[in-house]
DNA sequence: CGATATTAGTTGAAAATGTAACTATCAAGG
DNA sequence: CCTTGATAGTTACATTTTCAACTAATATCG
């Protein structure tokens, strides 16, 4: 079988990803001035609750730069705020702030209803099958190449 | 329900493309010293042989300038070389040369295995639904927002 | 202890990307 | 033909991303 680009499954998993996040990321983007990697850690927080930027690193598969960037981003907007762990100064606990929560009730709602709009084209069976691929081609979700 | 950022689509897709296209990246990077980009042009000139860049934009989901920059930098690397049309001087056809057809080659090889080892933890059943479901997710194959 | 190695996180410079404005060619209507 | 408007493609400039080097704190092992 010859090689058969618009069934190859990096670009299509890319083109795929890259059309769904396209409604979503003008919401962050316009509404609450946010770039992707700066919702991206927004929401780790506020989904696993106080966490440091390397957990965020190793469970989003994000950079360590890029986390760094983004939480002072979001630390400038007042959206989370850093503590300091007193048992060893180099962890930063990062957690949401009352703005912040409501950034993420808001964005999370709208996710969850965009989510279930996409997958409305689908059967029951197809849903499952569809994660269930997609949780196996992203890889281990704890061990990733970039912190 | 509530919102769960590990099975939210837009996000999962991210995470599975990203891992997806990572091993094939660093062979096109190191052993060409393509960016993403110029590979993207490269196959669909390989693929769909002669066309403009307007062409790729719309067919590729690509934003122009995007392609513009890929072309140059390909035609720098005589992997492609652009023509004039006489019928209408705007439009710039665009061939793979000798060595691009080669690199082609070996690239779109690589992809299929690549494609092929990807594909083999699914049973038939699931490559289908998979495949049917990414194809429906991608869009309009022809009708971009970018061009 | 004290030297060396790790780990958390930041920063600066270079490369890549996005946005919008630009040139050049053609099309359409008066 | 001449103005107005599209389309193909490029370029300038601002914003992001990447890469590698950096600081600071802790761990390890003699």
């Amino acid at each position: 079988m010859a090689f058969d680009i618009e069934n190859f499954l990096p670009y299509l998993l890319n083109r795929a990803a890259e059309h769904a996040s396209w409604s979503f990321q003008s919401v962050y983007k316009s509404k609450y001035g946010m770039l992707r990697e700066e919702w991206r850690v927004l929401f780790h927080i506020g989904f696993y609750d106080k966490m440091t930027a390397s957990e965020i690193c190793k469970i989003g598969g994000l950079h360590k730069t890029k986390v760094s960037r983004a939480v002072t981003a979001l630390e400038k907007k007042r959206y989370i705020e850093r503590s300091q762990l007193e048992a060893d100064k180099r962890f930063a606990p990062l957690q949401l702030t009352k703005t912040g929560r409501e950034v993420y009730r808001d964005l999370s709602a709208l996710a969850e209803r965009e989510h279930h709009q996409m997958m409305a084209d689908f059967s029951d069976e197809e849903q499952a099958v569809l994660l269930k691929c997609l949780h196996h081609l992203r890889g281990p979700a704890y061990l990733e190449k970039s912190g």
